[in-house]
DNA sequence: GCCTTATGTTCAC
DNA sequence: TGAACCTAAGGCT
């Protein structure tokens, strides 16, 4: 149940465990056991994420041969990109001999580490061209902040975004705007900006989105090193104010996500709750008025 | 055990 | 706009 911050540490801990190394690849639910026999065997070259969504970049065999997947004039397809959807999940542990529970769709081993992969939306073999394809099709990635491509999506997005007469709340879930952010930190971002959710692109002024997008990168890189979502600043933890930690199943500690009814941290007021782009969404209606 | 919900996206109407 | 899809966990009976 991924927000960007996810992919972007499996893609860490799928290199660290297998860049450069020959992986068993399987699938044990059958679904991608064609796929998973045209990778068994090969080099992991590397893990790459954008926004939600992760490519897994397979080389050659290990005796050096090229390809036998690639027919006659066609690019080979060795990439799997993979989105997790809603409720995807996939793990990372040591490689034993027993048995994973579940519905294993994808399954990478190099004998000392396996990975699994459950439940996702999607799990398919690409070539370097759809690779391409489906990345030119995303904004910017508030974790992508050194990548000169990435940049160049920037400044388009900003564009776009302080031209439109569409609300941030529904801007900040659009993928070819904002690639890796979801229901948690749109909500939680403007939240921390003070801004009202029913906000207009047009209505924003240039300094106050660089300040979005930089809380943006700020929150979501903390989500990649803590493996969750934490946005209170120091003074409203749950130490910090003498409450009870937040038991959730995402984690974190946040001011408004899935807290409706509840007093906000900082004015007490109670958190709001209603439906918007099919999710629910969630505002404080005092410090964001 | 059954029902609801979930950090998401696509497709049909 | 609503349904469908993929799976698991928590709340309910």
């Amino acid at each position: 149940m991924p927000e960007g911050h996810v992919l972007h540490y499996l893609a860490r801990d799928l290199n660290a465990a297998f860049a450069g190394k020959p992986v068993q690849v399987s699938s044990p639910q059958g679904v991608f056991a064609a796929g998973a026999r045209a990778l068994d065997g090969r080099r992991f070259s590397r893990a790459e994420a954008w926004g939600k969504h992760l490519f897994l970049l397979f080389g050659a065999t290990p005796d050096g041969s090229t390809d036998g997947t690639a027919s006659a004039g066609q690019p080979p397809a060795r990439i799997v990109h993979i989105h997790l959807g809603l409720i995807g999940k996939l793990g990372l542990q040591p490689h034993t001999e027993s048995l994973l529970p579940g519905k294993v769709r994808l399954q990478l081993s190099d004998g000392h580490t396996l990975a699994h992969l459950h439940g996702p939306q999607w799990c398919r073999l690409i070539t370097d061209a759809e690779m391409d394809h489906a990345i030119a099709r995303l904004g910017a990635d508030p974790l992508r902040p050194e990548d000169p491509f990435n940049q160049e999506k920037l400044n388009t997005v900003k564009t776009k975004v302080l031209r439109s007469r569409r609300s941030l709340a529904s801007q900040l879930m659009d993928q070819k705007l904002f690639a890796g952010v979801g229901n948690i930190y749109r909500a939680e971002v403007l939240f921390r900006l003070g801004l009202n959710p029913d906000t207009t692109g047009k209505g924003l002024a240039s300094e106050t989105f660089d300040l979005m997008w930089q809380d943006l990168v700020e929150l979501m890189q903390r989500g990649v090193a803590a493996g969750r979502i934490d946005t209170v600043h120091p003074e409203h933890t749950p130490e910090a104010m003498g409450r009870s930690p937040r038991k959730d199943d995402h984690g974190g500690e946040v001011y408004v996500y899935r807290r409706a009814g509840q007093p906000c941290h900082v004015c007490a007021t109670q958190i709001s709750a209603r439906v918007m782009e099919g999710r629910n969404l969630f505002w404080c209606p005092g410090c964001q008025a």
